[in-house]
DNA sequence: AGCCATAATTAAACGTTGTTTAATAAAGAG
DNA sequence: CTCTTTATTAAACAACGTTTAATTATGGCT
């Protein structure tokens, strides 16, 4: 059952980062294993080092492709429904969708943003995404300079990631849970309020270390 | 050296999560395993299952413990430098001072937010932090309704853990990367100023799917 | 065609993990 | 002093990421 050459090493990659894709759609708490992954893909664990350095590496290939379609969603939806809704709102509504329609591509990504590495293709599309974020934060509050802007960006990108990852995971069998749409339309809402209306400056980046 | 007898299930139980602070106030990013909290408490690793269920149970209660001295520490803060300083952003600020000056109880802290798992403990002071958020939200926004101050506690609490979660582990390195206290600022400042300036309601959790 | 070097694939092994089980050794009761 | 009980340990288990050695197929050469 050895050497096919069925793929060539690039088919390979698309076919490891399609089958972790497949593990984590079917069930999104399953752990992505090398074994699991190698024997998703019709191969055995060893050939997973031949193309990628590490099962890590894999992770951060898998978490590059889901921004990128995390982008181009925003970015869709961004242009479609102009001047229709706030497109901060909207941007912030995409991270949430992925978050609830695809928990399990979602959840690699939340693991994968504190592993410590940071790995190119997954900065890329950060910055993209920070970048249109800023876009449309630029023209919502034209008197903020830019680094107010960059500011409020990340605080923004971070705030939601963080209720999804709090109020996602947390089992909402608790009594008096919120759901999780509630509570980040809230905080884009009033953040982008006090944004536009408050007089005082946000804070300089000249104090840090 | 079997059976010393030199400690209670209770003194062991306090044993083992004073060695795992050991652990992990020498190096944030050790990894909290079974042996190493037992050899750090002069015991093998059987003990450990003697007194807890398993490996997760000690580190909800290392969290729990963790918790409590924050919002010991939270609520200090606030009634020592009331009127100073706005008693919301104290409460964020003491959560960042944990995550900055003792990184390996936050990091513990904040894997075991996504761990699913309900313990008891840890959501009583979850509870109790809010609450104390909460009340001092009321004497900012005295206009909002209960819900809306609930939401809003909820809504701050996740967005702080989110841009420590992130920008915390994100290394630094990075080109134009901004200090988290700055982002943690720009964030309670601004949507404080969103929720006393704006006018507008926040969402009601009826109009949500 | 047939052989050989090269490279892909696998099987097996290593060290480490959480957890369980059987053996050991200490403490208290009679 | 012996016996029962129980804390502690040593050893084992399965699963993990990763490495190594053994296979097996492919492509080039004569």
């Amino acid at each position: 059952m050895a050497r096919r050459s069925d793929h060539s090493r690039e088919e390979l990659k698309a076919l490891a980062i399609q089958s972790v894709f497949n593990l984590v759609d079917r069930n999104a708490d399953v752990k992505v294993t090398a074994r699991a992954v190698t024997k998703a893909m019709g191969y055995t664990v060893g050939t997973l080092y031949q193309i990628f350095d590490n099962l890590d590496a894999l992770i951060a290939e898998v978490n590059a492709n889901t921004l990128e379609r995390l982008y181009s969603a925003m970015r869709a939806e961004v242009k479609l429904r102009a001047e229709n809704k706030k497109s901060v709102l909207i941007i912030a509504e995409q991270y949430l969708l992925l978050s609830e329609q695809q928990p399990g591509r979602w959840r690699l990504l939340s693991v994968g943003i504190d592993a410590s590495q940071s790995y190119e293709s997954l900065n890329y599309w950060v910055e993209s995404i920070f970048m249109l974020l800023e876009t449309q934060l630029r023209q919502l509050a034209p008197a903020r300079t830019p680094e107010e802007i960059a500011i409020a960006a990340r605080a923004l990108w971070s705030s939601v990631h963080g209720i999804c990852a709090i109020s996602g995971n947390t089992r909402l069998k608790q009594r008096a849970q919120f759901d999780v749409s509630v509570l980040v339309t809230s905080l884009v809402n009033t953040y982008l309020s006090g944004l536009v209306l408050d007089t005082m400056p946000l804070p300089q980046s000249a104090d840090n270390k």
